[in-house]
DNA sequence: GTGGTCTAGACCACA
DNA sequence: GTGGTCTAGACCACG
């Protein structure tokens, strides 16, 4: 099982499905050309509806992390290129970033524990990488 | 004007007010005991509806950041600092930090970019801030 | 009423509300900042599902086409840039035109009528951008 | 090999056999009583299920480009000339290049790039008809 | 078996 | 009033 939701989050169950899907692509847990589970497999794993997968999957395919063939499933695609122009991809990290920026004044965290912080989870990222690769061979 | 709304983020234009009133108590921009602009004048400042500025300060008052006086309006309560632990604090911002991560890897940025564009964010974040403390003086 | 659907097409039906949007876009037909006619409006006039409409939408706002605020309705967005990459961009209008050209195969036309045909159609859809700029005046 | 399969495109496969198979057909790749790869070696070929191929040749039969005879295989029927007349033809030509032009509206693509654009992939259309044709010799 | 589309209707969030 | 999400269930296209 890829994901698990949080009915209690108020995040849209989809977007929920998109994120963990994405997080196990980035951290290798599932690889280029893998298939994802199928569709009503999914809805009776995590007791959703079909067409709430169905609109995770649409999102993620619109988004070029996976490939979808009708009558055979979905399979992650390989992280070529992203289509997106550089710029628009750095603003939209910077938009990220300034939310967190937001929310790290709030919790009163000074810019150098921040900075610091993000080399910590940058280092635990791949770390995890790492771990998928192994149990593979 | 304690508030800038982005329409195109997606975020609730009530939820940006409620935030960005917390980061200006939070900054020194507004102080214990200090008032609100009124709904109706907060409204015409960013053209938003008088409803979507009543909600957000009634969402600050439930949360008990400002306090409402019949007929004289609103003002800042005291209460800065935050209740939470330390380590409850930068853990929540290590899971923000983990999604943006996970973002930047599916926009094809690396890390030093990351750790660049945080401090570049970091620096246009204090700029908004001197510039909303300047014309206090 | 901007859209006419053809039940026989065998084209899914928000497919056909998202080329006809960009085509009236295209056109001149609406401009940047109009509104859309809201989801409920559209699918009573269509006779069709609000979340035919609803989807329809959402792949338009994913292309950048409009924009959807919560509560006040769809507006079209103006054309300033397009994300993608102009490597991307040339690369799906080349598959168009693959597409084009295997079907003037079939139907036996030659290159040079092919082309000739292209330079038409692009004066007349020019034509009927200015015949949309003219009556607004 | 008569068909290249593109998963990609979101184009049916046994619509990409059919129309590959006309296209061949109407460019002299296989000629009248010319006969077809037999369902099971083209499915291996293109890597594809049998009852892909099998579909698109039922398809192909059902309009009577081939003809299937028990025991022997598919073979190719003659009639090659298009029973449109020309000005219905290129009607529906004009048609599928109104989209393409929206389409490059959408994509910023300015006309002279889209009309040499329809140059280079007319001559890659060539290109991979004469390297099919050339293994005939 | 797979995914895609559409409908009908409920409930929520926002202005 | 607006759009967004989710469910339930039907039907189709594809492999």
């Amino acid at each position: 099982m890829i994901a698990r939701i949080d009915f209690q989050s108020g995040v849209p169950v989809y977007l929920q499905i998109v994120q963990q899907v994405k997080a196990a692509a980035a951290t290798g847990l599932i690889r280029a050309g893998d298939p994802l589970p199928s569709v009503r497999a999914m809805a009776e794993d995590l007791r959703i509806n079909r067409n709430t997968v169905a609109r995770a999957y649409a999102e993620l395919e619109s988004e070029s992390v996976i490939e979808t063939r009708q009558g055979s499933g979905c399979f992650l695609k390989d992280g070529g290129a992203s289509p997106l122009r550089k710029s628009v991809r750095s603003g939209r990290l910077a938009e990220a970033l300034d939310a967190v920026i937001i929310q790290a004044h709030h919790l009163q965290i000074p810019d150098p524990e921040l900075q610091s912080l993000l080399v910590e989870r940058l280092e635990a990222f791949h770390l995890r990488q790492k771990d998928h690769q192994a149990p593979r061979d």
